[in-house]
DNA sequence: TTTCGTTGAGACATTGTTGTCTCATATGGT
DNA sequence: ACCATATGAGACAACAATGTCTCAACGAAA
């Protein structure tokens, strides 16, 4: 009887994915729920999205758990980042566009969480001497954040192969477009 | 007294950077104008952001032809295009986000011109032995635009210093993070 | 000064979405 | 079988944004 919360957010988050703007109709029916029901379980649009706010936070801090980012190389750990959040990838890029929208409203503190974990996560690279120095880990993070919004869309598109996903993002990350003299 | 419609466009990008869902009232008080006299001139809103579109487009194209892509090295000539580029980030990111919510509406051709433009470069990058060809070029025009907006919202929030934007940009997609053995 | 065209301000109807409510129905537990 | 609870469908008001219209004021050119 009870609503599958759950079911109810991914299926929300799969269409929001697809189409930013969606009504809460569109979202209710998406689900297979009528729209009163999806008023009663989320108090508004608002209280919906901070749901799937809370929900993405929490696939991507649970991806960087399993990551473990600090064992191994630097770079092996960017890979298996990668790769553990390629399906949280969509709704991650929903969320990151939503957030541009919020002026100077309070954000979420997940997001500076995260932002702090990928932060350290490249800085101890650079100590490593892994990752170059020129480059803060302010940025490689949005760069981290704004390929992988990239690749989601052109998967979705279809302009890049889905299977490619991953080792498009890392390869261009970690190496670059340039054709250079490697180990 | 007749109105000059490309400041009108140029108020309404810098604000709808910043605050993408700025009503026509906004807009019209942003360029110092009233709602009414905004409508004469842009008959709603779809007419006043395929216009920002057209310029956008028209701005792009000219930092492709101003940077002349096929003199010099391609990496050269990139670091051209994204410092001509630059001026127009914000107005980029605003339409490639406005596009994805076009479903499966016709887009403007002019995206398709400048997508092709920048993807025979990255190819022609390839041919001459300067990048990698493992990375589509369809894939390295996204990870651009991908980076040039992700650059120009960490600008815009003071997470990047506006003038490491060329730098940051070029550098990461070019030799990317991983600290290598170069020439 | 007169005239013509443009503007700003505001009123107005329209539309689409939201949020609330009611009521009949269905489901699950007892 | 009974009851409590949750649901779907629909009606409804509230609200925000849009698009249209009118009218008075303004400025430039004759």
């Amino acid at each position: 009887m009870s609503l599958d919360r759950e079911q109810v957010l991914r299926s929300a988050a799969a269409l929001l994915t697809r189409k930013s703007t969606a009504t809460m109709d569109e979202v209710a029916r998406a689900a297979g729920i009528g729209r009163a029901t999806l008023h009663r379980h989320f108090a508004g649009r608002d209280a919906l999205v901070r749901a799937l706010e809370n929900l993405g936070i929490q696939e991507v801090e649970a991806a960087l758990d399993a990551a473990a980012l600090d064992e191994g190389s630097a770079q092996d750990a960017l890979r298996r980042l990668v790769a553990a959040v390629e399906p949280s990838a969509g709704l991650l890029s929903f969320l990151v566009t939503e957030n541009q929208l919020f002026e100077g409203e309070e954000v979420n503190e997940g997001w500076n969480r995260l932002d702090a974990r990928v932060s350290a996560f490249f800085r101890r690279g650079q100590e490593r001497g892994e990752f170059r120095i020129d480059l803060t880990p302010a940025w490689l993070t949005e760069a981290l954040y704004g390929l992988i919004s990239s690749a989601a869309w052109a998967v979705q598109d279809g302009r890049v192969a889905s299977q490619d996903f991953k080792y498009m993002i890392v390869e261009l990350l970690l190496g670059g477009a340039r054709r250079s003299v490697e180990q």
